[in-house]
DNA sequence: CCAAAAGTGTTCGCCGTACACCCATGA
DNA sequence: TCATGGGTGTACGGCGAACACTTTTGG
């Protein structure tokens, strides 16, 4: 630190010493697609309050890590998978959020792919998968932190190639089609589907197929990331009508 | 408070005393229209770090009140307006982001009636109104947080009625036409903008004209809030093409 | 051979886009 | 009367929406 910023501290910390700090808090909205429905990761609350009651994940931010930091090391301490989708939605401030202290907390949502779950991890075992439809009660606002984080996915989904997130590398379009229809809550036409999917050419056909759900089997495919950055490039727009 | 209120409270300050809290804050982001130019309220920054160095109007929370509650007086210490549009949008929390100390800061962007300003109020005197196409640097990181304000803006701009926050309430189909353009930094057909905006039906055409940029006059007009409102509960969406 | 899921094309109407001329009026 | 900004209509192409039958194959 020069002798300058270390003066500025001093005069600073002295200026801004006559406020209160807060304590800050990350909470992480968790979803993922299963069985054809979308669904939430939330745990059983260790601590009071409210121990025992279900929660989403989260934890206080220290001193050394910046917001974007917290949020990942609490997602990987729940599920022990680093480098996800990871987005920050909203920062809830209201005095009395939680009975035990104030704290404001800052809500991220992410999309995880389930399969990639070690589930001997340590902490998953305290966690459960919820469909969204229904949610058990919450602690806080914490469910106001759910409906706003479906509310941002809702929008972001049929505008930015997200979905993926939520699939294994290869799948079906028929899965594609399930995983858009639990995320709107409604069906959509398979052929104007598959349509305004392959359109944007961001796909790649495999010469696999996969036949878990039919005898005639469904083809698998790719998103291509490198397509769809280059299309980007070119002032391109993910869509699929809703 | 109740006993087991009271209980709690014991138990859980000591909880979560084991963690730090931070400073926390909030930054104003505010938009105008004025001489068909979108426009940003800064001021010169009165305390250190970075005294006299162009800043947004910001400040800390307060222990009494929520983060929203922050947001509203800080913009009303600087403008005397309240009940503006203004919405909350990212929380800033890099560890050196303000060299004076760690301070976590809320952005709330709004939009604001120039027009409405009592020009005799306090603290505006510091404040200057800035083309949004020619800013000059910021302190920390404000220039990111108008940044993503903007993005957001041009955003929603076009999917809410939004833009009509930043005219009064009588308005000409010309005005608003340049508000637009201003937003979105192009040029828009008038026919095309005219039908797109006339087709939803939301605006009342007075029978007033505005001579002030014509000889002919333009025709004033009011966003009808009643219409949009039950227009909404059918399943309408404001849209105008860009 | 049959049940169950995968895959495939066409038509229609609306909306977004491009485009050029007349109108009203104060100076 | 003329310069200036305000106001108006039409034609075309593309996209979203609706809609039904054939294909494959394991059991």
């Amino acid at each position: 630190m020069s002798p300058e910023e270390i003066l500025i501290k001093q005069t600073t910390s002295e200026v801004y010493s006559i406020y209160n700090p807060h304590l800050t808090a990350v909470d992480c909205i968790i979803f993922g697609f299963i069985e054809s429905e979308l669904k939430l990761l939330i745990i059983k609350r260790v601590m009071d309050p409210c121990k025992g009651l279900w929660s989403l994940m989260g934890g206080f931010v220290k001193p050394e890590e910046s917001l974007d930091e917290a949020a990942n090391r609490i997602l990987y301490d729940l599920t022990g998978l680093k480098d996800l989708f990871m987005n920050q939605l909203h920062t809830y401030g209201e005095v009395n959020r939680d009975p035990g202290a104030r704290v404001i907390s800052t809500s991220y949502y992410s999309l995880i792919k389930i399969q990639d779950i070690d589930s001997d991890h340590e902490m998953i075992s305290n966690a459960c998968w919820w469909p969204i439809s229904e949610l058990p009660d919450l602690i806080f606002d914490h469910n106001a932190m759910v409906a706003k984080a479906l509310e941002t996915l809702r929008d972001e989904a049929h505008r930015k190639p997200i979905g993926f997130e939520l699939l294994p590398p290869k799948f079906t379009l028929p899965q594609l089609q399930a995983l858009y229809e639990a995320i709107y809550q409604q069906k959509f036409d398979k052929r104007n589907f598959r349509k305004s999917i392959l359109k944007m050419n961001l796909l790649d056909q495999l010469d696999e197929k996969d036949k878990v759900n039919s005898k005639k089997g469904a083809y698998l495919y790719r998103f291509n990331e490198e397509k769809y950055n280059e299309l980007i490039r070119q002032g391109f727009f993910f869509n699929i009508p809703i």
